[in-house]
RNA sequence: GCGAGAGUGGCGGAAUUGGCAGACGCGCCAGACUUAGGAUCUGGUCCCGCAAGGGGUGGGGGUUCGAGUCCCCCCUUUCGCACCA
């Protein structure tokens, strides 16, 4: 034994951090005839430093690349910068820095926060969206979809400022004002913009789902739930006096024989014709345009339903009855038709309405003991049942009916069957500067024409003031905006806006496999060799729209050629947050704890193992500063042990034992050791709940210190080896130096993860525990192989036992090998 | 309202299939070493009880020889969506 110096977590990290940074062994290519290993985690926007929610993020993905390595995969694991966004705009105006020079300063910071941590990133596939070899590629794709009609123009409303005179993003409307000016209430405002047709794979986007098995169910039914299928009819109705019809959607057309009036969205653009003309137009219009001004003010939720009787009545095509038209603030112009039929006493908000307004309640699905009475109402039935007062279709079940009534209405020609989604399609245009132009040009003769592809990238000037006032600021650049059409050469003028920064980050993983090709956006041999990703890694709330973006990206993409596979990603694991003091870590909370400045103190290993220790990773990690000190003091008690015993361990070499021949300490370490192989493998397949893993690796490293100087030469060598190994993924600097002390050169990662033997990890004796009725009343020691009836046997011989049953009756012996024998007395 | 999840010591969390509840860590208590200890090592630590013993995984019921785990009802709580027709 030799004196051992203190854990001096600075040198052990700061020895290794520049060879690690030039390494090359990281450049992933691809082989023919080894498993490959797509591990990614999700990019970072380069915000200026990484937070703890990263570290959580990149540790987990880190250990799990660092397993495959070992284990022999061919791994992939790359890193980029979500680069383009809004704080960029917002440091400018704050701070008067570029866009440019402020994000590619953070993302210089945040590389060398990355490459401290050790985390083994292939950096040759690095690449940033901000850059022109990768944003030509959002443009070139904008293109395609524009030819197929995937990307096209509408109207839609934005937020405006009217003090700023500019469009506001929906984080920059703070409780419905102005971030800038706390008295100004947003406008809504009409802008014609671009969108992505994601409602085009409406169907696939749902269906495809089922092949999403390593996909957590959470996220799926975030997912189903924000597409939002909905099986029903549309059913047109005619107005009195009137060519005009109203078109309603639902999925309850077996209720239509109770539906006591049609009510239509305040934004219903048939509002304005019915009451043209009318004595009492002036009167209604201006009440429903309050209607709608009061909604746009209030926020979503639980607003009093409000409502305007139009003065006209639309005729049921089922019954014939006329019933009254109204214009309510609870329909949305935005989903099914924009219009309602309202039955009181089969929908709940149809019956609130109805109370309030006291419009007629009318029965017409009864329930089993029909028991039902308009009357006596007090919230509606929805449940499905038989039709009344119905006309041909009384006598019908609801099932039965929902078919027949919309067979009916397709023979009669006022309806048919229809399907709706919640889904919309994808508004990519922003009033934005630091984003990738949307390539096109406007031309008073030719329209709106797309910049051809050879002359992409349209490329971001840099020269462009950003004072977040006023219109897009690509207006202010002249040399941009003014251009000339494509087509027919005149003077014309750029697209100003930019587009959505989810865009890019839908098809970046693709693109990580050759970010340096320059035919198509993907390599083709390249990301038909990696794809899928095998694992995908990243924050919980990107459950809807980064994942569901990425899916229809992989569709359109599979359906231009240029990708095989159907699903981004094979498998997603969402790590929870990380909390302290009961709150999200924030600024604005004051409970941020840095990285950097944990690295200083403990070192990055320590931080890496601590959050991967302090929960599972599925779960919210709850910040505690004395349990890093814990981690650390592991940290120390590892280094301490080999760096004391490495020099008087066994040499190195192929290790065989005789298992009689042991002694009982080394029995014991070979024991627990190739039992914490075996536990920590098999995490590493499956369940990744490290925090158990290292405390497996804790109570290695105790039991070795209670047996210190009492384990023989081979078995502290084969013992201090493993754990290294194993602490490898959680703690790679540590496990690297302490193996190089073990008097080896070679990178951990071209080690092979050690393999258990179920000899040595099984245990020769068993504690058995003896139950009378269930409670415990002795344990004693048997070996495995014993049969039953002498384990019965033995545990009636037991002196406790056979005080405690003193004659009485046994009805009946339960016996679980090697944990337990239960005897049920009477 | 709908959907998904979670409730276990003073705290974070273990208990992979129904089989010793509380691994491991923090905190706390004690001891050893020490000029010193906020270093290190060792031991103790669910609750009640001197003990024998008893109680105990949000609450209530059930299945079972046996339930933190399975089933039913309820409560609390987190997250997502939310007047979606």
């Amino acid at each position: 034994m030799t004196a051992s110096p203190n854990y001096d977590h600075k040198a052990v990290e700061e020895r290794r951090t520049a060879s690690w940074q030039t390494r090359t062994d990281l450049v992933a290519v691809p082989q023919e005839g080894r498993p490959k290993y797509y591990v990614l985690e999700m990019l970072p926007y380069p915000s200026g430093k990484l937070h703890m929610g990263h570290v959580r993020n990149y540790s987990i993905g880190d250990a799990l690349a660092r397993y495959k390595h070992m284990r022999g995969f061919n791994v992939l694991h790359p890193m980029g910068w979500d680069a383009y966004g809004l704080p960029a705009e917002n440091a400018a105006i704050k701070n008067n820095v570029q866009p440019r020079k402020w994000t590619l300063d953070n993302i210089a910071y945040m590389k060398r926060q990355f490459q401290r941590f050790g985390f083994t990133y292939d950096w040759t596939k690095e690449l940033a969206t901000c850059t022109p070899e990768y944003y030509r590629w959002n443009q070139w794709l904008f293109l395609k979809m524009l030819e197929r009609g995937l990307a096209y123009r509408k109207n839609s409303l934005v937020n405006w400022c009217p003090r700023c005179q500019t469009v506001l993003a929906n984080e920059q409307v703070v409780d419905g004002c102005c971030w800038r000016h706390d008295d100004t209430t947003v406008e809504q405002k009409e802008l014609e913009q671009w969108f992505f047709r994601t409602t085009a794979y409406s169907d696939q986007l749902l269906d495809d789902m089922a092949q999403l098995t390593g996909w957590p169910e959470r996220v799926l039914a975030m997912q189903k739930n924000w597409i939002g299928k909905s099986v029903g009819a549309r059913i047109e109705f005619a107005i009195a006096g009137s060519e005009e019809t109203i078109m309603v959607f639902t999925t309850r057309v077996d209720t239509i024989y109770g539906a006591t009036s049609v009510i239509v969205s305040p934004e219903h653009p048939l509002i304005k014709k019915l009451l043209d003309g009318a004595a009492w137009g002036e009167t209604v219009l201006q009440q429903v345009q309050k209607l709608q001004a009061r909604r746009s003010a209030s926020a979503a939720g639980d607003t009093e339903k409000e409502g305007v009787f139009l003065g006209r009545f639309a005729i049921n095509p089922y019954s014939g009855e006329q019933i009254p038209i109204w214009a309510a603030n609870f329909v949305l112009m935005e989903y099914g038709t924009g219009a309602v039929m309202a039955v009181p006493a089969h929908d709940q908000r149809d019956f609130e309405f109805a109370t309030k307004y006291r419009l007629p309640i009318r029965i017409a699905v009864q329930n089993l003991d029909n028991s039902l009475d308009a009357k006596r109402l007090d919230a509606a039935s929805t449940e499905y049942g038989v039709l009344v007062d119905s006309g041909v279709f009384t006598g019908l079940t609801s099932e039965e009916a929902i078919r027949q009534m919309a067979d009916y209405a397709t023979e009669k020609g006022f309806g048919r069957k229809e399907i709706t989604f919640r889904l919309k399609d994808w508004g990519i245009s922003r009033q934005r500067y630091w984003g990738t132009p949307i390539p096109v040009v406007y031309c008073k003769q030719c329209g709106i024409v797309p910049v051809p592809y050879d002359q992409l990238p349209v490329i971001l000037p840099d020269n462009v003031q950003i004072t977040g006032l006023g219109h897009s600021p690509l207006r202010d650049a002249p040399e941009f905006f003014h251009t000339t059409c494509p087509k027919c050469k005149a003077p014309a003028e750029r697209e100003t806006d930019t587009m959505d920064t989810f865009v890019d980050s839908s098809w970046y993983f693709y693109r990580y496999t050759n970010p340096a090709y320059s035919e198509l956006p993907v390599d083709p041999k390249a990301v038909n060799y990696w794809f899928p990703i095998d694992q995908y890694i990243g924050g919980i709330e990107h459950a809807i729209l980064h994942l569901i973006y990425s899916r229809f990206f992989a569709k359109v993409m599979r359906d231009l050629g240029l990708i095989t596979t159907n699903e981004p990603a094979a498998r997603l694991f969402t790590q929870g947050m990380v909390i302290k003091d009961g709150a999200k870590m924030s600024k604005s909370k004051g409970n941020l704890v840095d990285p950097d400045e944990m690295v200083e103190k403990y070192g990055a290993d320590t931080t890496r193992m601590y959050v991967l220790f302090a929960a599972p990773p599925e779960k919210d990690l709850d910040w505690n500063d004395q349990g890093v000190e814990g981690i650390y003091r592991f940290a120390g008690r590892v280094y301490r042990f080999v760096n004391r015993y490495a020099p008087d361990a066994a040499p190195a070499g192929p290790q065989t034992h005789n298992l009689d021949l042991l002694s009982a300490y080394d029995r014991a370490v070979l024991r627990k050791l190739h039992q914490t192989i075996r536990r920590v493998s098999s995490d590493f397949e499956g369940r990744w709940h490290f925090n158990t893993d290292i405390a497996a690796l804790m109570e290695l490293v105790n039991l070795l210190y209670s047996a210190e100087g009492k384990i023989s030469g081979p078995v502290l060598r084969e013992t201090m080896e493993s754990l290294v190994l194993l602490l490898s993924p959680f703690a790679p600097y540590l496990a690297q130096d302490l193996w190089e002390q073990l008097g080896h050169t070679d990178d951990l990662l071209h080690v092979s993860w050690p393999s258990y033997d179920p000899a040595l990890a099984k245990e020769d004796e068993f504690e058995v525990v003896v139950q009378v009725n269930g409670r415990l009343r002795s344990k004693i020691l048997v070996t495995e192989d014993m049969p039953q009836d002498d384990l019965i046997n033995a545990a009636l011989a037991d002196p406790r036992v056979s005080q405690i049953l003193n004659g009485k009756k046994i009805i009946k012996t339960v016996v679980v090998p090697r944990k337990l024998v239960n005897i049920v007395v009477a």
